[in-house]
DNA sequence: CAAAATCAGTACCGTACGGTACGGTTCTTG
DNA sequence: CAAGAACCGTACCGTACGGTACTGATTTTG
């Protein structure tokens, strides 16, 4: 009863469908699922409905490769290998927090969040799925071996990574995210995400932080 | 170009209509937007359509009655007034995470988070912005106050009430609310709100409690 | 009790969308 | 250059939904 061979990972698609896919995202952006209708990407992109079912099969299969799609675009920050220093950590998470408040208040993600939320309330996860795996999941792999590895430098409190990690997630996103997908405006000063992202992570840091001594 | 005369507030509902919104969210919460259409929903509730639309105005109209009734049953917890303990607080404080944790990930708020996301995803925050002031704003005005209550007497660091109250939000839900919405299980450990709600309050206490000495 | 309002049930209309079929054009390939 | 595949554009079909109109029954009201 889950995915078996929905082949969302091969993702062999070819520069025009690309460039199809690219086009139906921005459709999606501009007027939501509403505005996504197979007239309109065909119309929008200059191809013919036939060639879109022919491409992926049907409706679902096509939102399914808009997200495949754009989740492979997701670069996962590099790994620190080896040794570093205090500031470092703090210099990545400052920059891990205020880029995910970039990345989950920009239109795209907006735009397909609801697009899997609105799935999702038909009853079928199969885009929330996908974007968890490939969008969050990658992210926070990676963040999360950075706490493991500051664990192992003595540089955070030895616990399980993977809680730390949540942690620090609530504390840079807070209800930002749900709110944003509500369609609420951010007061100007909840826009400044470097200084936000800042604050959480010293709050993180404090919660987290190996006693100093 | 906002709300203006919507009376959203007013709710001058029969009883036969309450009866009629209660229906329509039961059909909402069982198979989303998508199986909310009139004709279930006059179905459903043994009603014509022709008073639906008589009732409700279109469509929209109906939604914007329906968050709006679920949104007025919701009770904001009982101010403290006068002095109370430390004890009293931390007790309060778990008291209103686990709270929290459940309101959210119940069938009833997710199905109507998701429909109001849906009405964003067009361009349309009403139901956001409704769902926010009189769900959120409610309950958060509420725990808002006790926590600068608890500031006056001592026990929390002098801080701005707001901010403070978000980070206990983002603490206790993390990216739970996100993650339902899309569609995920959680795991059952993830289930036990009792527990997850007192370790946040418990970070959140290391954060702002007052220094003891 | 009679006039008037309300409402359930149903039929109906226009529109919009998902999906398919087809003719004509361009591009590929040998 | 010729045969064939790929594909654009459009027309088409069936269905489903939002919204309206009508009718007969029930309730309300004076």
């Amino acid at each position: 009863m889950s995915d078996q061979d929905t082949n969302l990972t091969p993702e062999a698609f070819t520069d025009r469908q690309k460039a199809v896919l690219d086009c139906a995202l921005q459709l999606l952006v501009e007027g939501g699922e509403k505005a996504l209708t197979t007239a309109a990407i065909a119309r929008a992109a200059g191809c013919s409905k036939e060639s879109l079912y022919k491409w992926f099969g049907d409706r679902d299969g096509l939102l399914t490769a808009i997200v495949a799609r754009q989740a492979s675009k997701v670069r996962a920050p590099e790994a620190l290998n080896g040794p570093f220093s205090r500031e470092t950590l703090t210099r990545e998470l400052y920059q891990f927090a205020e880029n995910l408040l970039q990345v989950i208040s920009s239109d795209v993600s907006l735009a397909l969040n609801r697009l899997a939320i609105g799935q999702a309330s038909r009853g079928d996860a199969t885009l929330g799925q996908l974007l968890l795996k490939r969008g969050r999941g990658r992210i926070g792999a990676q963040t999360t071996l950075l706490l493991k590895e500051a664990m192992a430098q003595g540089y955070l409190k030895q616990s399980d990574a993977g809680s730390a990690y949540d942690v620090l997630y609530g504390l840079v996103l807070k209800d930002l995210h749900v709110r944003l997908l509500l369609g609420d405006q951010l007061k100007k000063a909840e826009q400044d995400y470097a200084a936000a992202g800042k604050q959480a992570v010293d709050d993180f840091m404090k919660l987290y932080a190996a006693s100093t001594e």
